[in-house]
DNA sequence: AACGATAAGTGTTACTTTTACACCTAAAAT
DNA sequence: ATTTTAGGTGTAAAAGTAACACTTATCGTT
């Protein structure tokens, strides 16, 4: 350590998750009812502290892991909220990231004991401190990602069809889309890859499955410049 | 205070700026040619530790302010930095801002105490730890922003030919733009409004000044949703 | 006084993108 | 055999975007 710095303040930096996932036509959010203190019984985002170790993205990263047992999720930066009361029980400065994960993978026992719970992302209930308007302005960037670069397909299985894929889209921006004109635009991009395979699941008739090809996605991306 | 975070780790937080400026048809930015350590003689960008009794936005409205004189200038988030080595001097997590500064109304005297350059924004220098970095980011969101609001008037004095706006946001978005389809563009915004005012220093013949109305904006906005 | 130089100002057409819209199909359940 | 349910498909109008060239006003020069 060096002294250029020792006459400044230190500060507690904490993470915030907003986790989002989708199932059954529904986005949703990962929530915790808190069974610890601050805020025993109010609703909040998971949470935790930024170590001596670990930069930002690790600490969201291991944050996210410790409450649903998942790595290699897609996470992006949403902010840093320090507002100097926003926390009534101390000064903390905290970095907001959002997460898209897929509802059938994540590890439910974990979620149990940190007894957290999936809320409709339109029936968020009022959280602790400034955590609604970390949601409010996750949504925010994660729409507005979604709506030019190809985010979505985190929150989907592998394989699926194209009506989960509009109904995912529908819920991300809030309004309904039309089937063909959707269908089109889909069309049109090669990275959405029709397989061989049918889902029976969801319809008498059947529907095909579709993949996203990351790498035929990332080679058109180079074309475009 | 409480206890329930005691048990981790406090850290340095600092806010870095990235000021933009623009004249003669040119976008600059500020930048320290740093006669203080560290990285005493190297380039970066204006910094300053948060202290304890202000939040982040009010931090960086400070530090711009010490290099500056200016208050009430538009800011807004870049992001944050912490990577744990990102300063080899020690443990720094940094918050970046942009800001759009009036290269007309700065204090020259400031800027000259701090050894403080402007430079233009295709031949910024290498830059100390992670400030290109923080830069390149700064410049994306700008220009994403300016793309959809109008943030670019907080870039020019009060009065301004179209000329100068078109130049602006070629300037801004690294292309040239079409006059005539440019000018149809902002004939229609009628927050953009023409006065009775002549500008004889750019041209021969004169050209229209033009100002920005905000509460005309506002209310456009509103009747948008 | 004519001329040259400079930036200001001004409309139309082709092209591309976006939106609106309705019926048939395949399979399972009754 | 009939009903039910979600899957799947094309066209035309409308809106928005992009391409493009000449005239005008004024100052400075000859």
């Amino acid at each position: 350590m060096n002294n250029y710095y020792a006459s400044n303040p230190q500060f507690y930096v904490s993470i915030d998750c907003i986790i989002f996932g989708f199932q059954k036509g529904e986005l949703n959010l990962l929530l915790l009812k808190r069974n610890f203190e601050p805020a025993k019984g109010e609703w909040s985002l998971m949470g935790g502290f930024v170590q001596e170790n670990e930069g930002l993205d690790d600490a969201a990263k291991r944050v996210l892991a410790e409450l649903t047992g998942l790595n290699k999720v897609y996470m992006e930066q949403v902010g840093s909220f320090g507002a100097v009361h926003r926390d009534p029980g101390g000064r903390v400065i905290s970095v907001a990231y959002y997460a898209l994960i897929n509802m059938d993978e994540y590890d439910h026992e974990l979620v149990r004991k940190h007894n957290a719970y999936w809320v409709n992302i339109n029936q968020v209930p009022p959280l602790i401190f400034d955590h609604t308007e970390m949601v409010q302005k996750a949504r925010s960037i994660m729409q507005q990602k979604a709506a030019t670069k190809p985010i979505g397909f985190n929150l989907l299985p592998k394989l699926f069809t194209l009506s989960q894929l509009q109904t995912l889209y529908e819920a991300i921006f809030g309004e309904a889309l039309d089937k063909r004109n959707f269908r089109k635009r889909i069309a049109v991009m090669n990275f959405i890859e029709k397989t061989d395979r049918i889902d029976k699941i969801n319809s008498r008739r059947g529907a095909a499955l579709y993949q996203f090809n990351e790498n035929a996605y990332r080679k058109m991306q180079k074309f475009k410049l």
